[in-house]
RNA sequence: GGUCUCGUGGCCGAGCGGCUAGGCGGCGGUCUGCAAAACCGUAUACAGCGGUUCGAAUCCGCUCGAGACCUCCA
């Protein structure tokens, strides 16, 4: 496959050329939502993003595979003993089997990162649907030596696994300062050593999601699910693995070490994190009770919220920053990618139109320097916000060729509205919003009442054509009066 | 406390040693019966102080400030 793509690869810290295992394959797995809430913003960033990887790679010719698990069990919700994981205690508050709680909120997630545009995954599977395989994991954790039991619950033995690979390689940590810096929990008597994570937790008599296991009844430790379906789905070995940044230590760490003895060798090759979004300059997350849910973002009903914000302006407010910045929300960052994404939009309605002019006068390399920059960005660790400015830049180009200051032969023409069509909604995924929903009767209605204005236009009957335009203007559709007359758009 | 990241014009956000990022907003203009929209043009920046260099937003040091991880989190 020809490229130079580049990802930043966080186990080396540095820019990476792409080369998959084995060509022209590419695997990705992804730390996907545990789905006891309501999908937020800090949800959209990681779909969006990894999406944003998925479709260019595609783009590229891979032929890839994507798994994007969900989590249904597990994660504890303390390092505690009488701990209860977060889905089980969302059931019990809401008096409802765990597992209504699971569907509900896995519908709401793909729910709105259809809305999105996120497309599906190749396979997003659950945890809970993969019991046998974490406890095979554990079995071979066991035999390596790697882990110990305690009262039917089984531990990762991390000093041990140390002396041998260095836990902590991914975030950069050494297990000195780790275990110099863990804090004083109660209830960690079982584990030999506060780092050491669970494998394999027995449940407490009140804790209803429970399965059976060679050592209890319990439930798999909070890392080992990625770690299993991953090797599932993808190999012992495979190309890319993805997830936010706060997933880094000790989530992904995790899995390094399980994998690493479990399969004997390393699983991933390069680790892909994004960045989280800001909220007047901090974190923003469920459990710091700032976080926005798309819900209230798509309607507006929100305290922080001055109106509502489109899918699409929230996946283009997206876009325009790295993957790899942090994101700070604000009313006005958002009002501004709500108006850029328009006028880019805007400009594509008019590329499709435009047709090319048949002498070919001087149309220079434009074209091809702008395709190249398109690529150039986009390869370098998948530089959306570069890109979109490459795009705006060839607006310029697109209203010049209107005005006739610039032309372009066919297969020209050609290309730059196959540049716009691949970068903007195949690549990005943007879709155009505005006439999404008009029915063919609007359609009429308006050209009609368009026609009629003209008409007491064409007579300098102001008073008439100014009140059709107010009156329209109440109902939230708005005439927009060009020089190859009038168009409407509802707000 | 430990580890790490970042501080760019009114706002968001690229930039990885020399060449205009881009978007939103502002200002000026074109178009227009008026208005809006649209388009064109344009100003404002690199937290502070030192250092390296012919040359620094970009490298180094210090100061100040913000944030992340170390506990579930995207």
């Amino acid at each position: 496959m020809k490229h130079n793509l580049t990802v930043y690869n966080t186990l080396t810290r540095k820019k990476e050329l792409f080369k998959p295992l084995k060509e022209p394959f590419a695997g990705m797995y992804v730390c996907g939502p545990t789905v006891y809430g309501d999908p937020h913003l800090g949800h959209a960033r990681p779909a969006i993003v990894f999406d944003l990887v998925f479709r260019y790679l595609k783009h590229l010719g891979y032929k890839v595979r994507y798994v994007r698990n969900i989590t249904d069990v597990g994660h504890l919700e303390q390092d505690l003993d009488e701990g209860e994981d977060k889905i089980a205690k969302k059931a019990r508050l809401e008096k409802i089997e765990p597992m209504e709680v699971v569907q509900y909120y896995s519908d709401r997630y793909y729910h709105f990162m259809e809305l999105l545009n996120v497309e599906r995954p190749s396979i997003e599977p659950r945890a809970s649907g993969h019991i046998i395989e974490q406890i095979s994991m554990i079995e071979r954790i066991l035999k390596a030596g790697y882990g110990y039991v305690v009262n039917g619950s089984v531990y990762f033995d991390v000093e041990k696994y140390n002396k041998s690979y260095h836990y902590g390689k991914l975030s950069g940590r050494k297990l000195e300062d780790l275990i110099a810096n863990t804090r004083e929990l109660e209830g960690q008597a079982e584990k030999r050593n506060p780092v050491d994570f669970a494998l394999w937790k027995k449940a407490p008599p009140d804790h209803i999601m429970r399965w059976s296991s060679p050592w209890s009844e319990g439930f798999p430790g909070w890392h080992l699910e990625c770690s299993a379906m991953g090797t599932k789905y993808l190999g012992e070995e495979f190309d890319i693995h993805g997830g936010g940044m706060d997933l880094l230590f000790p989530h992904h760490e995790g899995e390094i070490a399980q994998s690493r003895v479990a399969n004997g060798k390393d699983a991933v090759r390069y680790w892909l994190h994004n960045n989280m979004i800001t909220i007047n300059g901090k974190k923003m997350g469920k459990s710091l009770g700032n976080a926005v849910t798309l819900e209230e973002l798509f309607s507006g009903k929100h305290p922080l919220l001055e109106q509502a914000y489109s899918p699409m302006t929230i996946r283009f407010f997206i876009l325009q920053a790295h993957y790899r910045s942090t994101l700070d929300f604000s009313n006005e960052a958002l009002r501004g990618a709500e108006k850029g994404l328009k006028r880019l939009m805007t400009g594509i309605e008019l590329l499709n139109k435009l047709s090319p002019s048949e002498n070919n006068q001087d149309p220079g390399s434009r074209i091809k320097d702008l395709v190249a920059s398109c690529y150039a960005a986009m390869n370098d660790d998948f530089n959306s916000p570069v890109l979109i400015a490459n795009l705006f830049d060839g607006l310029k180009m697109i209203y010049a060729l209107k005005e006739g200051k610039m032309k372009l032969t066919t297969k020209e023409l050609m290309q730059l509205k196959e540049l716009y069509d691949t970068y903007v909604f195949d690549i990005l995924g943007l879709k155009d919003e505005t006439s999404a929903d008009q029915s063919e009767t609007v359609d009429e209605l308006m050209n009609m009442i368009i026609k009629m204005r003209k008409n007491a236009r064409d007579k300098k009957e102001w008073d008439q054509s100014d009140q059709i335009r107010d009156e329209l203007a109440k109902l939230g559709i708005n005439i927009k009066d060009t020089n190859e007359g009038a168009t409407w758009e509802k707000e």
